[in-house]
RNA sequence: GGUGGAGUGGCCGAGAGGCGAGGCUCGGGACUGCAAAUCCCGCUACACGGGUUCAAAUCCCGUCUCCACCUCCA
């Protein structure tokens, strides 16, 4: 259990991987941009989801108080657009799709965080936070409503992506007219007509994209704090500008970056305008949610995964012989395996988040475990079923979390093992006096309903097929 | 133009100077009345061209291909 390794992760800002060092011992704080709710989650953002949740889990199994905060921002363009397009208020297109995300992380397991602020419930803070920008010379109300953060009297800004300012492509927005460079980005827009707003001392209006995870990550995380996290993409402009608005404030933000790598198809970074989403709902009438999970946590968060449904397919299978062996451990041990966190488990997550190497260690215990079924080995039943049981609780894969527990099978699963016993029974008659074609017939049977048999060294199993 | 990432066996997918990660498929075997499940054995790969080194998938130089970000992005 004890492990002489210490949690080391790769930070973008360093590109480095090194030990974790939070700022209060045995405390972890962290800030996951989370949704933007303007439609469903497709498979790439709930991997972030899970990325993230690995982590968390692994802090907590490690000791830690973990303080986990995921936004929803819940108010931007392409809400307002996307509503205007659904012809229905934006306030009812966010909440629609904020349930959405929510049911997607409930059915893969994503905990839920330890608060998870909407933006538009944090206008006051935003507000106050533009204005300490204001104060101190860092932003500035050109008249027309919006707010601008002027980024050339920022020392550091860039400094996370390492580009030059002069270097970016610039892009009309048709606010060139107020900026004092077409660089700097809205914290506040001023409210176009029909649009909603909030007032404020510049006139009504609402918040720029990035200002809420500012606000919000000060209002619940204070000043600093240790990892923020979020996709790729996300690196530019979104978490650059979040720490040129913070660290423009006086706040020392974030200490560790850690951003996932997307889900890929046919190379290509999933999105909309592509065309290419797969949708969580969807993906779910293929598999079942342990299933997606298990499969979209096996790449390295940092590397693409490239998705596909032979791959998922694939994936939900190898899980399936995972989960049946934890299955034929907690009957043959008669108790459900405990959860034990071996050293090989320890030392892969430790160096950041290894999960391919747990994934491998998995198998290798697999294996064990199997042989001892086979040889009736009670103690290395227990042994590696705990260690596969440990791997997958931080995975968030353990098909006995009851967060997976289907309650109505349950109750009939004593009814079906009677009425599968009794023609269990026969069966074995019959092939007690070699009468093999009966025997096989009641297999064939049996078989027909959905129900696979195992003859097996301490007797026959039935179970459901998948 | 700038910045970052990737190319590994039939497929998926780790690793980052020295014992062939692991999985899937395929072939062989054990067990079994036959299956199923499980286990055992086999299948010596790192885009290309140079270089450094006793030793390179890993480091260096060059080349090719692909992907991403540059104010909508997980």
């Amino acid at each position: 259990m004890a492990s002489v390794n210490k949690l080391c992760l790769y930070d973008t800002a360093s590109r480095q991987v090194s030990e974790f060092r939070p700022l209060k011992p045995g405390q972890a704080s962290i800030y996951l941009c989370g949704a933007t709710v303007q439609a469903s989650p497709h498979v790439g953002h709930i991997r972030s989801g899970i990325n993230f949740d690995i982590l968390r889990r692994w802090l907590i199994a490690s000791g830690y108080r973990v303080t986990f905060i995921r936004n929803v921002t819940d108010i931007d363009d392409k809400i307002i657009h996307n509503a205007g397009h659904e012809d229905i208020p934006w306030w009812e297109l966010a909440m629609k799709y904020e349930r959405s995300f929510n049911d997607a992380y409930r059915a893969l397991n994503v905990m839920a965080p330890t608060y998870e602020p909407r933006a538009t419930g944090h206008m006051t803070q935003m507000i106050e936070l533009i204005k300490r920008l204001v104060e101190k010379g860092s932003a500035y109300a050109p008249g027309n409503g919006d707010v601008y953060l002027e980024v050339r009297k920022l020392k550091s800004y860039l400094t996370l992506s390492s580009q030059k300012l002069d270097d970016l492509l610039l892009t009309k927005d048709g606010e060139e007219k107020f900026k004092r460079d077409p660089r700097d980005f809205a914290l506040w827009k001023g409210a176009k007509e029909g649009e909603p707003s909030w007032p404020t001392p510049w006139g009504n209006g609402r918040p720029g994209w990035h200002i809420e995870c500012s606000a919000m990550a000060l209002a619940y995380l204070g000043q600093e704090f240790d990892i923020h996290g979020g996709g790729l993409d996300l690196i530019f402009p979104h978490h650059e500008n979040e720490i040129a608005q913070s660290e423009a404030a006086g706040y020392k933000f974030a200490r560790l970056w850690m951003h996932n790598a997307w889900v890929t198809t046919s190379g290509e970074k999933m999105g909309k305008s592509l065309g290419n989403s797969l949708q969580v709902d969807e993906v779910l009438k293929r598999v079942r949610g342990i299933e997606l999970r298990w499969y979209l946590s096996s790449a390295h968060y940092r590397s693409m995964l490239e998705f596909s449904f032979e791959a998922l397919d694939e994936a939900a299978v190898a899980f399936r012989r995972i989960e049946n062996f934890l299955y034929r451990a907690r009957e043959a041990l008669a108790t459900t395996p405990e959860i034990v966190i071996s050293d090989e488990l320890s030392d892969a997550l430790d160096d950041d988040l290894a999960v391919p190497q747990v994934l491998a260690q998995i198998s290798e215990w697999l294996k064990l475990g199997n042989n001892g079924l086979s040889s009736l080995d009670k103690a290395q039943v227990a042994e590696y079923s705990s260690y596969i049981r440990a791997a997958l609780s931080i995975l968030g894969t353990d098909p006995f979390d009851p967060a997976y527990s289907s309650p109505s099978s349950a109750d009939l699963s004593g009814a079906v093992d009677g009425l599968i016993s009794l023609l269990l029974e026969q069966r074995s008659a019959a092939r007690a006096r070699k009468d093999f074609a009966a025997a096989d017939q009641i297999r064939d049977q049996i078989s027909a309903m959905g129900i696979s048999i195992e003859d097996r060294a301490d007797g026959v199993r039935w179970s459901i097929n998948g």
